[in-house]
RNA sequence: GCCGGCGUAGCUCAGUGGUAGAGCAGCUGAUUCGUAAUCAGCAGGUCGACGGUUCAAAUCCGUCUGCCGGCUCCA
């Protein structure tokens, strides 16, 4: 028999028999524990796939991304054959593995109930039990589609159907069960450890809402019990900070059956909260050369079919009649920016005009993608319009990108990034997308910032750069945004005198920073799990008396941090000290200060932070200089 | 919009066809307290809404409404 040499990954060469199965040489030269699939040059195999040729090996261990997602594969698999044992009439679709476990999707004629799922998994451990080895083969396009055929697996017919004709397809086959396949998977069912199925949805046949609705199953699959049990807890752990749940507790916020789905009613604490973040911004923006402005709600028909929303965006729009004459609800703010462009002859030398208005806009959205404040029917966002010379239009890029990621390093968050291109569904040339598109690349590619691609995912009107942030449960939310747009400025004629003398036309840019206040406030939650640094925390400070003699002191002291802005609330009920520090605790208020006979006999307080540290009597003075030095340290590293 | 689950006191939840419950919050009284819940009493609900089945419905059925988990869509 013939040797090949193989390459393992310390570049080290065995020289082995061909057709040597590669879990053979594991033994002897691997130091990955528990692997679960093995790579042999660039393709993810099967630990038992044989070897026969030259070739780099490398062992994919379990705990690995890569071996976490071979692991969760099987995993669905395994759940598939379960499900096929105990409802033999649904039919298999597909099962991927996914960030944190998989799924797999089941065309049934009976909806799963949750009891279900616990049969399932009881039959998942069966068949763990009966330790099937899982045996990959190998066969032809048309013998595959007739196998499939026969047992009834239409879907499967489907997928085959569309691959070249040519083409030899595998399968996986573990008991009586056989699925279509590419692989790779785990030697046996007795390799799977640990798993829960987590959930049960609806889920379109390849997407689409035009196609059958399929009945998903969600699980996760991890190398030991320990480790999902951790998995379980970090999940429990992020509900606990859903910002639907403590805008609640903290009283910021709530949404009303009887006002309407989608629609925020902001609390006293949570306005407050708002208007802090709102004057951050109005502040950020005045800085930067931003203009305020404001538009009205609702605007004549006419203008919105001038714009392009009409045709692109009608069904997300309210209308209504004033006076026999209709009338669009907003959807987004540019079109009054567009009306005060125009308002005047505009020259080379006034550009780049920013107009920037925190401005609420109404959007239908459908009532299942409602979702506490991340998804709502009216929100406000802090959207700007810069019109400007196209060869200003780059360094006005690079200035919004600069200003995107100082905020959010303010705030602390990381963002993902993403370039989305022209829709199906868009208005405009080809050239002036190609511009568009070509010139937030550039910008990009300038502030070396690592960016994924969204084919088709543009606004109507332009492409577009996004910044995503991820709430607590990991869904991730666009929150900043910045949108390339060559289109309205014509729609609207807009133009300016250049140094030539002669007209131009402007390029816009839509972009926002936090994107949609609600959705950013709500995110902003879940960040810091409520508790607020104290620049943003709508109280800063709870004045806590000991008993009744102190009340006419906390009263001055009160009345000294609101003549110093500082947003402070007056405890003075008849409660015991323990219960007033619990309860400003629990409201995770940055500072207490406590007032008792010693702190009003030399007029000073002793605060205590929320991080449960006491900080000692001090002077009114000194607290407010701390509290403010905080504040603004906090901000700092936008000036 | 689609699939599934759910809606009981301000909040968290128990109650599977036969007189609506608990804890916390609230109110009243006592207690005047030194860094995460003082004690006692009282009050609180057309069980999301409407319709149906039944001698009898929080409970079973239907419609609507809202919420939750997804899908599609999106800031």
């Amino acid at each position: 028999m013939d040797n090949v040499t193989v390459t393992l990954s310390d570049n080290t060469h065995r020289c082995i028999a061909a057709g040597t199965p590669a879990v053979d040489i594991l033994k002897d030269c691997c130091d990955v524990k528990n692997p679960v699939a093995v790579r042999i040059g660039s393709r993810l195999c099967d630990l038992n796939t044989l070897i026969d040729h030259d070739d780099r090996v490398e062992f994919i261990a379990n705990d690995s991304a890569e071996g976490l997602a071979v692991l969760r594969h099987s995993v669905s698999h395994l759940m598939a054959q379960a499900v096929k044992n105990l409802f033999p009439d649904v039919k298999v679709t597909i099962g991927p593995s996914i960030a944190d476990g998989f799924y797999y999707d089941f065309d049934t004629p009976e909806p799963f109930t949750p009891a279900d799922l616990e049969k399932i998994e009881a039959e998942m451990h069966e068949l763990v039990k009966q330790n099937l080895p899982i045996r990959r083969r190998v066969m032809a396009r048309d013998e595959a589609v007739e196998l499939f055929r026969t047992k009834g697996e239409t879907y499967k017919v489907e997928i085959i159907s569309e691959l070249p004709p040519s083409e030899s397809v595998s399968l996986y086959e573990q008991g009586d069960f056989i699925d279509l396949c590419r692989g790779p998977h785990l030697p046996s069912t007795s390799k799977i450890k640990a798993f829960k199925l987590t959930g049960l949805a609806g889920a379109y046949w390849r997407g689409s809402e035009n196609n059958k609705m399929l009945q998903r199953i969600y699980g996760t699959a991890f190398p030991d019990k320990k480790s999902l049990q951790a998995h379980l807890q970090l999940i429990e752990e992020a509900k606990k900070r859903d910002h639907r749940k403590l805008g609640r507790e903290l009283n910021l916020f709530n949404i009303y059956d009887e006002a309407g789905a989608g629609l925020i009613v902001y609390h006293p604490k949570g306005a407050l909260l708002r208007r802090i973040l709102e004057d951050f911004e109005v502040k950020q923006h005045l800085r930067r050369g931003y203009q305020l402005v404001k538009g009205p709600q609702i605007l004549k028909l006419e203008l919105w079919e001038k714009s392009g929303h009409l045709d692109n965006y009608r069904e997300n729009m309210y209308f209504t009649v004033v006076d026999e004459k209709q009338y669009g609800l907003k959807p987004m703010n540019c079109l009054a920016h567009m009306l005060i462009y125009n308002s005047s002859r505009r020259s080379y030398k006034e550009l780049p005009l920013r107009f920037f208005e925190l401005g609420t806009v109404n959007r239908h959205e459908k009532s299942g993608v409602l979702h506490g404040l991340t998804r709502v029917r009216e929100f406000t966002q802090d959207d700007a319009h810069i019109l400007c010379m196209p060869e200003q239009l780059n360094q006005e890029i690079l200035n919004i990108i600069r200003f995107i990621t100082d905020v959010m390093e303010v705030f602390g968050f990381e963002c993902a990034v993403e370039l989305s291109t022209r829709p199906a569904k868009s208005i405009g040339t080809d050239l002036d997308w190609q511009r568009a598109t070509d010139a937030l690349q550039a910008a990009l590619k300038a502030c070396d910032l690592s960016y994924g691609v969204n084919a088709g995912d543009g606004a109507f009107y332009g492409p577009k750069i996004d910044f995503k942030l991820q709430d607590s449960l990991k869904r991730s939310w666009q929150c900043a945004t910045i949108q390339c747009d060559f289109v309205l400025p014509e729609r609207f004629d807009l133009s300016y005198i250049g140094a030539d003398g002669e007209k131009h036309r402007p390029v816009m840019l839509h972009r926002v920073i936090l994107g949609s206040i609600e959705r950013f406030i709500g995110i902003l939650i879940e960040h810091y799990a409520g508790a607020f640094p104290a620049w943003l925390a709508p109280v800063q400070a709870q004045i806590i008396t000991i008993s009744d003699e102190q009340h006419e002191w906390a009263h001055e002291v009160h009345a000294r941090l609101l003549a110093h802005d500082i947003r402070a609330e007056l405890d003075l009920r008849n409660e015991s000290l323990n219960f007033k520090i619990r309860e400003a605790q629990v409201q995770k208020i940055p500072y207490m200060l406590i007032i008792g006979a010693n702190e009003t006999a030399v007029h000073g307080i002793a605060p205590r932070s929320r991080t449960g540290k006491n900080l000692g009597c001090m002077p009114v003075d000194e607290f407010i200089s701390l509290l403010q030095l905080e504040c603004r340290s906090a901000q700092q590293k936008l000036h």
